[in-house]
Formats: structure tokens, C-alpha cells, sequence
DNA sequence: AAATTATCCGAAACCGGTTTTGGTAATTCA
DNA sequence: TGAATTACCAAAACCGGTTTCGGATAATTT
């Protein structure tokens, strides 16, 4: 059915030997020949078996991607875009990507050494970067290549490209202060990973250079949820001292928080601002649109994708680091301070008390319609 | 440096050949043997490659997905859960998955092809199947297993996963005739799609099984986006006999509906109703959240790979398809009709006047205040 | 014209496995 | 006790490529 590189020699009269180089452009086979070979290859549809080159070569042509989907419900809007970038960079190589999932983190250890002891992947990119990731540990065991997609420790001795993620936050904080927010709260993401540092880091640096009044900040971390920053946002604000903007290291906590200042009847934008990062879908219909940061992550995939193709073809082993900015979206979440922590507070106060008393209303009047 | 079966046969003094039938669990092979050999590869770390397996038995041991990202912006929120049902269904059998992206459809067809003729991929799984789709005929032609994910024509002839969507836009139109509504719209998807059709029989099935009064349906075609959505939504609703009900094949253009209906100062879910399909996150945060039906991708993915498994390994070439039902989220936006469409018109056109004539005044305010 | 060099290609080794073949030793059976 | 099995494993062939080696022929140089 198939066709083999010995049907394509006995076609032509001539050994397999001289068909190989013949494709694989040596120079002691003549023009003619090359011609000959090239022609008749197009014409039975002749394309070597990957796997066959693979044994001697000693490449499978493939690179990893391993996902940890946390929950069967955890949605990632772009991964399609950063499987783009990966895919449409090492498609020039002649390179596919393989993907794989791991619902556990032993189990996602275990199929980055199986992957690559199996030879199915020549390399690996790594996504979602920890403190002390173990991914690197093993891989560096077993001396398979590797880029990072995000920054960890001893970062020299790898290539890795991310988003200036601390001047992302060191210039979203600039711009609450600017607004004359004085009053701050950092709602972190997951701790373990590398970014959530990072981004911490960047709101204490855009503190740090802004040294004209007191501000207060207040960090709090694995806010990961739509749930998360709804409750942590609502705890906060009904607090004495209420922050009167909120930084998110996830856009996703980021509407959380949207949520809890529209469930104590106040105006997002208006009198809590909001600012999120990642840029996905859901920020440009909440109500109000959500400030944040537009990550490219198609682009990602793809520097990520050629830094690893490098690794894999130079031999002058010379890690790369990369660092790009991501874009602020200014929209409707954030803006001008309108009252500070204390206006606040009481603000909140007596919303609640005239709900309160507004509701004891609503059911005393319903009360007495139903006698 | 990695470890052969010609180390792991030196090491233990006995030929690969019998190293390997050891591991292969061939019957001419003392259990001490067996015994020995599977300690030594266990402490060796040995695992054989994948490449070199393949060669001999002529299988890759990965299926190949292909991805169609139509824009750089496209984003596919539940792409990560139909990846992690196929990688772990296909995982039980030592298999893994090959995406791939490609940017026109002529390249995507020309991917299937070299993937499989390369024998980089034993299979393939098609989703977003099409109208006489042309990778199937590419496929049958090399006689490469596949699965589809949505269904097609002659559909006897292959493995196929999809979800009962006519049940469901049959259930969805029934809901809205139920709560009243006489005017409906039907906003379709991407029409060369084969769900494209499915989608709208389910209305038409709706409809014609409620014979009772006379039901009005307006049908459109590729309204895919937010954008589309809108702009579809309010020509409609200024229309004289503007629907007062929308039936949406996506999510996004549902959400489009939604913001024309505010935008026209009316409410979602008590002036206008509106339903999608699909259950994206976007849904959830929208206001009001989106009556939606949520298609489970993890399940799909795990399905099509079980398919294909099966495909590739038994012999008797049995094809079978399966239907399954979405769950339909009652939220926000839908409920009992309160206008209908005459009703609704007036509404909207005095509305306009009412808004059109603020507005001047507010021009007239702001002109006289600068004066 | 002879010697040297270049050009081109076939033959064979090799990659790391799987599978077949065949032979030896131990066991069973007659 | 001799013949026929059986159990076990080494050797070799094979899968479909790549790469090395060496030889034949043609072209160039001396």
C-alpha cells in the first residue's frame, strides 16, 4: 500500500542508498539523477516514513506539551493560539508538536521521562513555570532540551521567553496611584508558580518609586476563581480600612472582584477600580469591560516553539531568554479615585443600611399584602 | 547515554532478541528469564523507543488532531478538555496526540496527508466536521482510521461522537413557544459546518410539532461572532415584526443579541429572550447570564479517542456512532414573553424616540452651559 | 599516454527494535 | 533405552530509512 524508499529505487533502477541522498541532497549524486529521483518521488507520492528516519537519526521530530487540566471544567481560552505558535514555528523544521495530559503532578513528572526516554519528543516546552520546578530536575537528568515559557530560578542555564509581567503591574500600580488610589490590595494567584512573585513584585516596585504620600497595600495569594476574588473582594470592602482599587494577577479573580462591588450596590470603575491581567474573552463583556493586560500568546507559542528548535538543530548549546510587554486594554474598570479608604467605608455602610432597612420594607409589605 | 535493548541484553548476558520477547510476554521465554529481564530493565531505566518499535510494526502510536484557528484572536475555550478526554482515552494503549495547526483549509488537507503518508500519525480525529468533508475524502483514499466528531453524509461508513443537537434546539424552540413567544429568529453558524443544519432542523422540528397557532421564523447564516450577533440583532428588533425571541447556534453571537437588546434599553430575558448553545465561560459572567445549552468536550475527546483506538487495533473494522444530550442551563436571558412582536415594535420605536430626544436635550443642555 | 583527481553510484553497515528460524538440552513417552 | 516432544534461547532476518565505504568511470593534469 505504501510506498518505501526501495519500491521508489526498484522504479528507478537504482539502490535505495543513492534515492536517500538523492533527497537528502548529498553532493556526490549527479543533477540528472537528483531530477530523476525528485520527479519520481512527487509522482508516486513518496514520502519517507518519520519513523524510519527517526531510528537513525536519533529524532522523533516532535516536541512535548504537557497540560495539567485541573479541573474538567478549567477552560483555557487561548491555548489554541499558543498551540498555533508552537505548531506554525517547528512546522518549518519539519517538527509536530505532541501533546499529552496529566491530572496529577507525579503523573505529569512521570510522562515528561516517558516521553522523551521513548524517544516519541525531542524536547520539551514548559509552561506554567514553578519555584524550583521538578519538571526541570528531571528533564536536565536526563539532558532532553527545553524552553520555559515564564521565568524561574537559575534562569541562565535555560532558554525561556515570558511577558514583562513586573512592569505589567509595576505600571498598572503606577496608574492607580496616578489616579490618586491610595489604598491597594494585591489579589495574588497560585503560589507555587513562578508569575505570582513576580507580579507581587512588580506592584512593590511601582510603590516603592512612588514616594510622595502613605499608601497602603494590602497582598493576599491563590486567588484563582471567579469565586475566589467575589468572596475575598466582599470580605475586604465591608472591612474599616476597604482598599479602593484592586490589582489581579488573574482576570479571572479580577471579575470576581467586579461582581462583589456590584453585589454592594457600587460602581466598578467608579468607586473601586479594577485592573486584571491576561486578557481573556470574558473581560470584554463583563459590565464594565475589564482594564487589564492583553497577553499574545500565539506569539509565545512561537518564540517558544523557534527557541526550541534552535536547542534541538545548533550545536553551540546558547540558552535565550526573551522578555516582551504585554498591551493594557483601558477600559471601563478602573479610573479616577472617588472616595478614600475611610469615604469608603462609611459609603459602604450606609449603602448596607439602607438596603437593609429597604428589604425590611419589601418583606413587611409583602407580609401584610398576604393577609 | 540512553539506555538499548542491546545494553539491557549485554548487561543480563543474553541476545536483545530474547530481552525482547521477554517484555513482549512471548510464551517461549522461561518465567525466570521473564523475571530477570524485567527487574534489569526496571533498575536500568530501560523503556524501548517508540521509533525504533514503530519501524517494524509499521505504527506511530500517536493520532493526529488538526486545528483550523480562523484568526490570531480565535480563542477555544474548552479546546483544553476535548485534548485532555482524546489524551487520556488514546494514553490507556500507549498512544499520544499530535496537533497540529494549519492557516488555510487547502494546507489543512495537505497536513492530513503528509502525517499520515510521513507515519507520523495512525489516525486522525476530525472535528468541526463539514459538508462533504473534504478530509474525509483524502482520508478514505489512504485508507487512514478516523473519527469524527460531529456527524456528516453517509455516516454508516465511519466511527462518529456528537451531541444531539437538533434534540436540543428542538427542546430550546418548544421552551420559547412554551413561554408564549410567535416571533422567532435563528441565528445560524459557519453554514459550510454540517451542525450548521442540525442546529436549524432542531428549530424546524420545534416548530412544526407545535401546531397550534401560527408561529413566525426568520433564519440566518453565519452570524459567528459577538460582532455579528449584534449587528444582526438590532437591524432585527427595528425591524416592523422584530422576533421576540432569538435562537442562537453560538454562544458568542447569543452574547452579540444580548448587547443589542441593552443597547436598545431593553432587557434580556423579560422584553427580548435569547438562547445559545455551547456553554461558554463567557456565558456565566454575562448580564443577564446566558440561558445556554454546556457540551461536555472532555467527554467528546474521550469518545473519539476510544473510537479510534478501537479503529486502529481491532480487526473487524465495526464503526459505530454515538449521541449524546448537552445540558441546558436555565439562566438569565430567556423567559415568558412579554410583548409580542407588534407590541414590541411600538415599544422599541417610542423607546428610540424617548432616547433620540434625551439626547438632544442633553446636546442643548451641554451647548447652552458653554455658553 | 600515464597518472591523478573528480564524479557518481552500488554495496554494505547501521540505527533499535520485533519476529522468525533453528538448534540444543531437558523432559516425556513408548 | 531410544525416539519424540517440549522448553528455552541464540542467531539471523527484517522493518525503512541514513550514512559510510570503496570501486568504476570520466575528466583533468602532468
Amino acid at each position: 500500500m505504501k510506498i518505501t524508499i526501495q519500491d521508489l529505487a526498484d522504479h528507478l533502477g537504482i539502490s535505495k542508498g543513492t534515492v536517500s541522498r538523492a533527497l537528502r541532497g548529498y553532493a556526490d549524486v549527479s543533477a540528472s539523477t537528483v531530477e530523476r529521483v525528485q520527479q519520481a518521488a512527487k509522482e508516486l507520492g513518496y514520502q519517507p516514513s518519520a519513523v524510519a528516519q527517526g531510528i537513525k537519526t536519533g529524532l522523533a521530530r516532535s516536541v512535548g506539551l504537557i497540560l495539567l487540566p485541573k479541573s474538567r471544567a478549567a477552560s483555557r481560552p487561548f491555548l489554541m493560539q499558543f498551540i498555533n505558535g508552537i505548531s506554525t514555528s517547528i512546522a518549518k523544521h519539519g517538527y509536530t508538536l505532541t501533546v499529552a495530559t496529566a491530572q496529577s503532578d507525579a503523573e505529569m513528572l512521570e510522562l515528561h521521562r516517558d516521553l522523551f526516554v521513548q524517544r516519541k519528543v525531542d524536547g520539551f516546552i514548559l509552561p506554567r513555570t514553578m519555584h524550583n520546578d521538578p519538571r526541570i530536575q528531571i528533564l536536565d537528568q536526563l539532558k532532553a532540551p527545553l524552553v520555559l515559557y515564564g521565568q524561574t530560578e537559575n534562569l541562565t542555564q535555560y532558554s525561556w521567553f515570558d511577558i514583562n509581567q513586573v512592569e505589567c503591574f509595576r505600571r498598572a500600580t503606577t496608574r492607580l496611584l496616578d489616579f490618586g488610589h491610595r489604598h491597594l490590595a494585591f489579589l495574588g494567584g497560585d503560589a507555587p508558580l513562578f508569575y505570582n512573585s513576580l507580579r507581587r513584585k512588580g506592584v512593590e516596585f511601582g510603590i516603592r518609586e512612588f514616594d510622595r504620600e502613605e499608601v497602603q497595600l494590602q497582598v493576599f495569594e491563590n486567588i484563582t476563581t471567579v469565586a475566589d476574588g467575589l468572596e475575598c473582594a466582599l470580605r475586604l470592602l465591608q472591612s474599616s480600612q476597604p482598599p479602593t482599587c484592586f490589582l489581579c494577577a488573574l482576570d479571572l479573580s479580577a471579575l470576581g472582584v467586579i461582581r462583589a462591588i456590584k453585589q454592594l450596590e457600587l460602581i466598578p470603575g467608579e468607586h473601586v477600580s479594577v485592573i486584571g491581567y491576561e486578557g481573556i474573552p470574558e473581560g470584554e463583556f463583563s459590565e464594565p469591560s475589564l482594564t487589564t493586560f492583553e497577553v499574545d500568546q500565539y506569539e509565545a507559542g512561537f518564540q517558544c516553539g523557534g527557541k526550541l528548535m534552535q536547542l534541538i538543530h545548533e550545536k553551540g548549546v546558547k540558552v535565550t531568554g526573551t522578555l516582551t510587554m504585554a498591551v493594557l486594554l483601558e477600559r471601563g474598570s478602573d479610573g479616577p479615585v472617588r472616595f478614600n479608604s475611610s469615604e469608603l467605608a462609611t459609603f459602604i455602610r450606609n449603602r448596607k443600611r439602607l438596603l437593609s432597612s429597604q428589604e425590611k420594607l419589601h418583606r413587611m409589605t409583602e407580609k401584610s399584602l398576604r393577609n
